[in-house]
DNA sequence: TATGAATGAGAATTCATTCAT
DNA sequence: AATGAATGAATTCTCATTCAT
């Protein structure tokens, strides 16, 4: 008669959820949403297919429990880190926390351009992906709008620049999947961020000019 | 019915699956994939189920249909006139470049969308929108180099940059769905792409030193 | 390319439902709503699964399709017969409704019961069952309240009499099922019909005194 | 805890199926068969599902006792009052038996009307059902027959009067759910019972003749 | 060529029953 | 004795695809 104290079964029941969240994750991410069955997913996490339907109430409830576990994020502690760097080192910052997003979608590519698209059908599961990301968006925003502040950036509008550098971040990861030459293939993360991160502090026009005065850690 | 000539069927029965494209091109960007039903879509081009058989072999067929009549892209033409612009005027014409092709992903977003999904679950699906992507990245690679060698560019290397210049501007718009704050519902498209285009040609960092030497149409 | 004018067609549509109605009859007499797959009544219409679904939206509703099959009623032309009986053959004349009535209940006495239950179950279906009865009960009510009026029946309320009527028929053939003697399989129909046709005139009482007066077709 | 005697825990094992079945009763009224769960059942007794099968072997065997549950009947000792009536309190005796039978019957209507459906799709049940019956219908058959020898009662087949009776009651309460006019929701039981005992004595006929001569206890 | 009725495979979901604790 | 998590069989319903007309 030895039964469990609500504690103990809550931690097992939260443990439960994970584990078919991500055996949910990783069927989702393999065969999308319409191809993948309860039954895979079930036997993915080596549970019943009832059993499943303990701990969510349907498939739709799984794909919301797979983006929770896919969507942590290890941007945002970098970012902040990125922040406090001293001047002259913001290519390498900048390029370090290029690297940590790059890696963190790269981690669930598949399942990313998936939830892009259930957010255009499902509405609930679109409010909670725009949940997500709000938080994000404000986090940098305020990191830029400090820089505008300091003059340690341009005169862009922010909230533009936040937008196109997600986007630009995003989309180089999740595009590459169809590019006929995919650049995460061909070159090591890390280049790829420190060349992203000149593009995105020099722009594109030669930068010739400036290299008449001092630019500690400037390039070229 | 009067018999037709080989080439006067040939053109009926274009005609006809570019109907039925169309029609599928919708439902599917309003419904997704699994979601839409050959019923549905065959309602849409004003026929029977079973017609749609006559000229498509499946829904997948009906999928790849819908694809080639999304993908023709209007940003390859302003894209040519833009690198035939005289100095100085650079910004205004990638703003043009940029407004093209934010319009033509604005277009069919939901769509572009529900590839970029189908393409990692159909591998054939996959094969075809690289081939079309292909084309594209190798025309602006060649505009890019040019550039680069004219000395018009910074001397970043161009597989990255037309990746990084691609993603961002499919990004910005086919993640603004789920943005919680749209952009393209805040400001203008020619704004956006005015203030992209500036972000991509002068970075992020302030350009204070550069407004020393005769910039024309330099900014702010 | 031969087409079915739209008449041919519904005529066909109704002719597949009636079937399909017909086919959930049996089985819903056979098995009870619960048990009865709807696998199960395709086959026994000789149709795929799939099928039914095309002229029914679900099994509730082949239930509600198999009521209005069974409950074609060949009383109401009987009772009208019975009305315009000649004095004196009112024993014959009511033995003869009821004996139609027996015979009606006894052709679907097993979906009848199930239509009691279900009626409790389902708030819709018990909609339909009481608007069929109504137009039953309300006929009879008129026909005893003519008798009424013209001293031909005794001075009962119309209201209990026409329900206790109903119940005595109705509940004489569904409550026969689990009689551990059932009667309609020891005596003839109309034996039956005929002795309650008795009760129903002349009551449980003696009806010594009455035998003094000339009682044409009177009894014993 | 200290250790039962044998009996003593007997008792309590009938106690709490006991407990089970009432609840069991209340869900299969309430619900049906197929809808109600065993999960509800043992939910409504304040117990958990695997608890149920330590008294009852399965979902089946619920219903049979719910079913004995329910048919205690209150009828026979007023019927056995009933008999030993004087003379011209006939229908008296009668309104209240009659009155004792409708509130038995009303306590459980819905469950009955479901025992009704189950007994045909459950031979095992059926025999239980017809088994309560037997007891009873031979007690009121004795009565009937007595009735009829003493020259109380018409000389009607009492194998047809007792089931006629039987019907008619139980009728009158378990079809009155699904009449479009309640008869007991608009009129009360007691003079539903007297009105019934009234056509129940004397029949349908006028009995004018009848009152011309000394009927103790007759009507109006 | 066009139609849409028919098919049946397949999927989500429920729930009676079992069993380790 | 009591629990309730786990199981998986079974069911309803959908829809891509076929085919007779």
């Amino acid at each position: 008669m030895a039964r469990l104290t609500a504690q103990a079964r809550r931690a097992l029941t939260r443990e439960r959820r994970q584990q078919i969240a991500r055996a949910a994750l990783e069927v989702f991410s393999a065969r999308g949403y319409g191809e993948a069955t309860v039954r895979s997913i079930a036997r993915r996490a080596g549970l019943a297919e009832g059993t499943v339907y303990l701990y969510f109430r349907s498939k739709r409830d799984l794909l919301l429990a797979a983006w929770e576990e896919a969507a942590v994020s290890t941007v945002l502690p970098s970012l902040r880190r990125a922040e406090a760097a001293a001047p002259g080192t913001e290519e390498e910052m900048l390029a370090a926390v290029f690297r940590d997003q790059f890696l963190t979608l790269m981690r669930h590519g598949a399942f990313f351009r998936l939830v892009m698209h259930r957010a255009d059908v499902d509405a609930e599961f679109r409010r909670r992906v725009r949940a997500r990301l709000r938080e994000f968006l404000e986090e940098v925003m305020r990191v830029l709008q400090r820089g505008v502040q300091r003059g340690a950036l341009a005169q862009l509008n922010p909230e533009v620049v936040v937008r196109a550098l997600g986007a630009l971040l995003r989309g180089l990861v999740l595009f590459d999947r169809y590019d006929p030459k995919p650049l995460f293939q061909r070159y090591a993360v890390e280049e790829v961020a420190r060349e992203v991160a000149r593009f995105v502090l020099y722009g594109l026009l030669p930068r010739t000019p400036r290299t008449a005065e001092p630019s500690p850690g400037g390039r070229r």
